[in-house]
DNA sequence: GGCTATAGGACTAAAATCGTCCCAATTGGA
DNA sequence: TCCAATTGGGACGATTTTAGTCCTATAGCC
């Protein structure tokens, strides 16, 4: 399917809401709850989003997080790289390949090719239009439906 | 990652296989040997092919495998679609989505975007060229090492 | 009729993903 | 100066996907 994470998908979220009020300092559970997912899915993703510069961070009271950049400069690259790491479509582009098939490999090639493609329209997709602030072009409802957020049974709260 | 299934993989290498002589008839002993994938699994992987019209089959002794159409006509699209299922970059591009997060799922027509334009992309691959037979524009080998193909530990023979 | 293939699906095993929890470090305020 | 709030990092268990195997039925050739 070609899928990005359910993780992904609740992180766009979580940014989008850090979007909102980009000089606000927000604590997760704020966002949590703001965004109805869990505060310890929240908690993880903004550590991710922290370890990969897209938000800064303040700790102890009155601690929280904020976006290190304007929303129209992070782009959807950035934070798929943040919690899925680096975009690759095949297996082994990266370093250690266990392969020994001589002749269909050439394949790889090609598929380099997808994953630039790929990698390109990601790039260009920005946080501030993924988060709505900025209207996206040929947007038919019927046909983009909602994105995918199926909510976790739990609330925020602890057990 | 957002990366295709090691099936899918597979999967093109066995139709890289057909298509290196796309006159002739192919069992699945003949390709697992050939690729050197395991028998149950490129006997499953050219079923799926079959159901998907990417290959016609032939039963009963000489029998076996042919593309059902010229490589070049057949596109990556379609061999994900084959095995994986339709491209949706997140979950719910489908039919029943249980999302009651108003403000935020402005998201969706965005990932909807980026999914169209890696849908073209994999239209625009064909079999041919991945398999090799055609050309691919700006091959540079020290960025496109090569695909995966993590061999299983089995050969195809039984246990 | 017997041999060789594919067709389809059930089933098991392995792996990645999700989600939760715990404890340490840090900061602001009473 | 101590307490409460809040992030930082990692470990763990459970669920879900993905891989891979096997069994039985069906179809065509000799």
């Amino acid at each position: 399917m070609l899928r990005i994470s359910k993780l992904t998908d609740y992180g766009t979220v979580i940014l989008a809401s850090l979007a909102a009020r980009p000089g606000a300092r927000h604590t997760a559970t704020a966002v949590a709850e703001r965004t109805r997912l869990g505060l310890p899915t929240v908690s993880k993703l903004l550590k991710s989003f922290h370890r990969a510069g897209l938000v800064t961070s303040a700790r102890g009271a009155r601690g929280g997080y904020q976006l290190a950049r304007p929303a129209a400069s992070i782009s959807a690259a950035e934070i798929i790289d943040a919690i899925e790491g680096p975009v690759a479509i095949t297996e082994c582009s990266g370093v250690h390949s266990a392969c020994d098939l001589e002749t269909v490999c050439s394949t790889g090639s090609a598929w380099q090719r997808v994953n630039l493609a790929i990698r390109r329209s990601l790039d260009e997709l920005s946080l501030a239009q993924l988060s709505g602030q900025e209207t996206v072009l040929a947007w038919r409802p019927e046909l983009s439906p909602v994105t995918a957020r199926p909510l976790p049974a739990v609330r925020p709260g602890r057990p």
